[in-house]
DNA sequence: TCTGGGGTCCTAGGACCC
DNA sequence: TCTGGGGTCCTAGGACCC
């Protein structure tokens, strides 16, 4: 018997985030803004409507923003991945069978209930009155079914967000009526060339009789694509959350920077973060790189400087990779460039304990892994740096990133928790 | 003036070995 | 000047996702 997959997607997530605490804000125009208020990464029905895609700078719209009233905010993740926590707990309840697929999207395992369509309206009614995040649900026999159904349920009003693709027949109408590139795993690349080989639409890839020739030019995963169109499970569910294998921290900086010893600050920082979310995982790291960048967009006077180290003995003790960030840097620092980003790399993870002994360098030993866990217990009790390193700097930081709309800390924090009246 | 951040998987090709 | 064949491992880069 084939699977029933139900993909439950979240409604503009951020947006519907800052909605639940201004409820006044529903149906007007609301954007968030990426790290460092840099572009919209989440926009509400009435702001794109106004004809501001994702991913628009927002310097570019402020104007049409200021005259349409649009309530903007700078992302807040804190409140976001807490709101995130509680619409999967009251998903989990529907199936024992999930799988968290992002921050505002889970895979759920409906095989074997009856009239998937009324239980999918009833998960979403649910979910919308526990939580107050408004979700759209997809439904079908494979995940990438499932996304495409999701994608209709978000699209068309008259579906009230919950599409359901069981038949044959209700498949060949909706398959045929999306284009190549919105399936699920064809990007930008693989939508120009599929359409050139005269496949426009997801069931012209669906239907494509030469399967083999599907994988030579797509590889293994285009063929996958394929063969999930038609119904058939390729890419399945994780349940369990598996171990990162590489962690990144990196940041434009609010505004340009230009010393070594700046640089040296927010690398120390970035390194901090990294190694928190490293040992979170109970992880050690085998290799640590580190980047630093002139600006993506400005001509002229371009610098992109990377290189990295492999650690003879893997660690997980920030102090350590701090001083190895700094070597790195140092390599690759160069004057008189103007500095807008830089990041931090940790490659070559491993779980702890099964870690190879090395004869050349000591491992972290045991005082310096309590000290660790200390600091990362009272960063988590008391907030983020808390407690940080010397080498991360207590001054005004002139590569901080901007925030400037920040909604308050509504769930997290004690400080900011909401006064009932 | 102002343009995000963090992941995964796959493949081709080089290095190296016998 | 001629210059095998086969295997493994690693890396960089490209593609995708949210």
């Amino acid at each position: 018997m084939s699977k029933v997959y139900a993909l439950v997607d979240c409604n503009s997530f951020f947006v519907s985030c800052e909605r639940l605490f201004r409820p006044e804000l529903i149906n007007t125009p609301v954007g968030v803004l990426s790290n460092n208020d840099g572009c919209f990464i989440s926009l509400s029905r009435e702001l794109k409507s106004l004809g501001v895609p994702m991913g628009t700078p927002y310097f570019k719209v402020r104007t049409i923003c200021k005259k349409n009233k649009v309530t903007v905010f700078s992302s807040n993740f804190a409140l976001y991945s807490n709101l995130s926590n509680r619409v999967m707990k009251t998903l989990a309840q529907f199936t024992p069978r999930m799988e968290i697929y992002s921050i505002d999207e889970a895979f759920l395992d409906l095989t074997g209930f009856k009239d998937i369509h009324c239980y999918a309206k009833f998960i979403k009614k649910k979910v919308e009155k526990d939580t107050g995040i408004p979700v759209s649900i997809g439904v079908s026999t494979s995940k990438t079914l499932a996304k495409l159904a999701n994608n209709m349920a978000k699209k068309t009003k008259r579906t009230n967000g919950v599409v359901v693709l069981l038949d044959q027949q209700s498949q060949d109408v909706a398959l045929h009526n999306t284009p190549i590139g919105k399936v699920w795993g064809v990007g930008r690349a693989l939508d120009v060339d599929m359409q050139l080989m005269g496949l426009y639409t997801a069931k012209d890839l669906r239907d494509y009789k030469n399967s083999a020739h599907i994988k030579k030019k797509y590889t293994k995963v285009g063929l996958q694509i394929k063969e999930e169109l038609q119904g058939h499970e390729r890419f399945t569910l994780e349940q369990t959350v598996k171990p990162k294998k590489s962690i990144m921290c990196s940041r434009s900086f609010g505004s340009s920077v230009y010393r070594l010893e700046d640089l040296r600050k927010a690398v120390a920082n970035y390194m901090s973060s990294a190694f928190e979310t490293l040992r979170k995982q109970n992880s050690t790291c085998g290799e640590i790189g580190v980047f630093i960048r002139t600006s993506r967009h400005k001509k002229g006077h371009i610098y992109r400087g990377s290189n990295h180290i492999k650690l003879l003995s893997p660690t997980s003790d920030s102090r350590k990779a701090v001083g190895y960030g700094f070597e790195i840097l140092n390599r690759i620092y160069k004057k008189g460039y103007e500095y807008k980003k830089a990041g931090v790399y940790l490659g070559k993870l491993q779980q702890e304990g099964n870690k190879q002994l090395s004869l050349f360098e000591n491992y972290d030993n045991e005082r310096s892994l309590k000290l660790m866990k200390t600091i990362d217990v009272i960063n988590h009790r008391e907030g983020k740096g808390a407690i940080k390193l010397a080498a991360c700097g207590i001054d005004n930081k002139s590569w901080a990133m901007n925030r400037n709309f920040l909604s308050p800390r509504y769930v997290s924090g004690w400080s900011q928790l909401l006064k009932v009246k």
